[in-house]
Parts: structure tokens; sequence; C-alpha cells
DNA sequence: GTTGTTGCAAAGAATTTGCAACATA
DNA sequence: TATGTTGCAAATTCTTTGCAACAAC
């Protein structure tokens, strides 16, 4: 895996590349489903990976504020899933926590017009559409 | 207020209209802004209304599920508020909380295009545009 | 009368904080 | 070396459950 681009990233967003934190990221890193601290947690601790489970909390909070990460809601519970930086929609499968990003030119534009018409300043919108795949159907 | 109209619509939905529940939707109606459990209880406690967090939640909790109550994430807390009943999107103003819904065709359409051109079976689907209101800037 | 509902107290679960030891830059 | 980070244990906060009394139908 390309640990230095990581490096580099991590300390343009202002943090440091503490081992924890590249572990995070790298087990983060290709997988397509969003996951909770929790789940994280234990998964890296099963792989052998010392970690505090405060920490996990801590790091992808981090990550999250600094645009590394998506925040997704699981039945009032934060999941988390490493995204591009530009912005984009979601297709999430409900059975296997899978999540498409989508880009949606047809929705931002929607949402100007819409906050627009109602005097809003606009801060940030989403638009994920929750579904089966066809993998999952 | 229309309590034979509410008491109907409970029972429709399986519920039995307690006072506990009217009062809840009673106090929900007309109100623009989202309200997680723990707020509620306390206002109706401070209005003099008897009720229990426990039911507040059950209630909350019974009412979404039956479709009278969309429900929103504030940093991970549940926030309700009564809503219409036919399908809408949200525009939500960060600073009071109040929402305002927005009935979205463009969006509909989408969502069926995205969600098939991707081989998924669509459970559901929310796009949301968070901003200021024009009173709050 | 039967069955759903309430509310308290207690349990449970997710997340945050204090703080001393430690690692990074 | 200076400052950001870690991790444990404890505290917080939101939410759910057990269960006996109670209210709606």
């Amino acid at each position: 895996m390309d640990t230095t681009t990581t490096d580099r990233a991590l300390r343009d967003a202002g943090l440091r590349a503490t081992r924890q934190r590249l572990t995070v990221l790298d087990s983060l890193r290709g997988r397509p489903e969003a996951v909770t601290a929790q789940e994280l947690h234990m998964q890296l601790r099963q792989a052998g990976e010392p970690i505090g489970l405060t920490t996990v909390y801590r790091t992808v909070t981090a990550l999250a504020d600094a645009g590394f990460l998506d925040v997704f809601n699981r039945d009032g519970e934060q999941a988390f899933r490493l995204c591009g930086d530009v912005h984009h929609h979601h297709l999430v499968c409900e059975t296997c926590n899978t999540v498409e990003e989508i880009p949606a030119a047809e929705v931002e534009r929607w949402v100007a017009q819409v906050a627009d018409r109602h005097g809003y300043e606009v801060t940030g919108h989403r638009a994920d559409i929750f579904g089966i795949c066809s993998r999952c159907r």
C-alpha cells in the first residue's frame, strides 16, 4: 500500500501520521461497506493490531472531519467509509452495507434551485438511495 | 384541536388512542422544528403534562413506524417531526432546526434512474438540504 | 374482561473525558 | 524537546427492558 501518500495526506490535514491512524486508513481502504467504530476496533484487534477503542473513535471522527470519511447512520449508530474527495451521493445496499458513490449533477442543480426559492443559504445536502444490490437480491 | 381525527388515525394504525399519545401528537402539531424524545419529554413535563420519558420514546418510535413522524439525525440523536403523508424531502435550517417539506419529482426520477442503472431494487431514499433559513441569517 | 400501554427503576449500548505515559515532528 | 496522541478506566448520554399497576376497547 501507499504509505507515503497517506502520510502526506494526514499531515496536510494537520494530523500526525501515527501508527494507529495509518492502520485505520489502511483497513478502510478498498472496503465498499461502511463500518462503525466498534466494528472497526473489533476487527483490528482480531487482526492483531493493538489499538484502543477510544482511539478508534477519535480517529474516525478526526478523519471524517478532515473529509477522508463519509458518515452514515445505521440505527442511530455512526458508520464510516473512505470516500472520494469530490462531492457525490450514495447508493447504499441495506443488506450488505455496501456503498457506491455516485456523482449527481442533477441533484446539485435541484439543491441550488430549491434553496434559492426558499431563501436559504446552503451549508450542505445529502441525497442517498437505499436498496438491495443485485448480488443480495 | 381535532381530537376525533387524531383518535381515528391512531386506531387505523393499530394503536390505542391514549392520553399520552394524543398529547404527543398535539404537541408536535404545527411545529416546524424536529425535536428529540428528551426535549419533547422535558417540554411536556414543564407544560404540566404527566408523561414518562420511556413513554415518549415508545410513542415517537411507534408514531414514526406508523408513518406519522419523520426521523432526523442530530449528531447521533434522533429528532422527530410530524410529517405529511405523501413522500417529500426536506429543507433543514441548522440554526433553528426548522424543517420545510418539499415535494420533488426531479429527485424521484433521479432515484429510479440511478437504481435501475446499478441493478438495485429501491427500498427508500432521502434527499435533504441543510442551510440557514432567511430568518436566521 | 382482555389486551395493549404506562412508568419507574435498572440495564444496556454508544460515545466522551480525565489524565499520565508515550510517540511524532 | 515541545506538542499532539494514545489508552485505560470512569463518566455521560441516549435508549431499551422487566414488570406490576393501569387504561382503552
